[in-house]
DNA sequence: ATGATTACCTTGTCTGCCAAGGTATAGTAC
DNA sequence: GTACTATACCTTGGCAGACAAGGTAATCAT
């Protein structure tokens, strides 16, 4: 297996995936999602999150529609395509080898 | 702690961090004992490396000194310095946080 | 001699991430 | 009522990392 070029750099992607794997979301929610679970490791930007969905739903991996919040905020929630189910599945599978990798080198490294 | 957006998409850095932390090496040989260990997950390629090394070098991580080998061809070799072996250890404990914090979010979507 | 491998290097391109800025609504504080 | 914060969307521009492609030159095998 060859680690897309864009995977190397991409966790982004693979974390906007797989949360919605678990359910649809809008952006600002993902964005918030992702700080709390990893205990404010990641703090995802706007200017990084939005573009990102953009383009996945341009390569449709994402199907998006807005919905009314109670108190009549517009939301604009995206959900995973089969397309896209089969692209968090690949990308999650490349994230597990690439970090059996990266330890199978820093393991050698004293320890 | 915060990840530099370096090291997000820099997994090479830490990668030549690690391997110089064991021994001296020169950079070909780092691409093949990259590839070697992780059973040629990694195939670091050399306009990847040599400018890295380069650029490491000039940030004063590296140091660096021509040897023969026994064949007669030249070789650069590289070594950490005492503020290279601070940066591997940073990036090996910014990297163990950065795949537990993203287990943490995989862990939920399904498992 | 011809080609493969070792070993170094640079230039140009593509793309990902983010800083910075912008819009607009809803809730809270004074 | 007005200022501030949080929510929620968005875009533009710049910087840096990874690599494809190309180059040099020596050694080794056929």
């Amino acid at each position: 297996m060859n680690y897309d070029r864009e995977f190397l750099t991409g966790t982004v992607g693979l974390l906007i995936l797989s949360l919605l794997s678990e359910r649809a979301m809008y952006g600002y929610e993902i964005l918030q999602e992702a700080e709390r679970r990893s205990a404010s490791q990641f703090q995802m930007k706007e200017g990084t999150i939005y573009p990102a969905l953009h383009q996945m739903e341009r390569a449709g991996w994402l199907k998006a529609d807005w919905r009314e919040s109670k108190s009549g905020r517009a939301r604009r929630y995206y959900a995973l395509t089969a397309k896209g189910r089969r692209q968090a599945t690949s990308k999650k599978r490349q994230w597990v080898a690439l970090s059996v990798a990266v330890r199978a080198i820093l393991g050698g490294a004293h320890g």
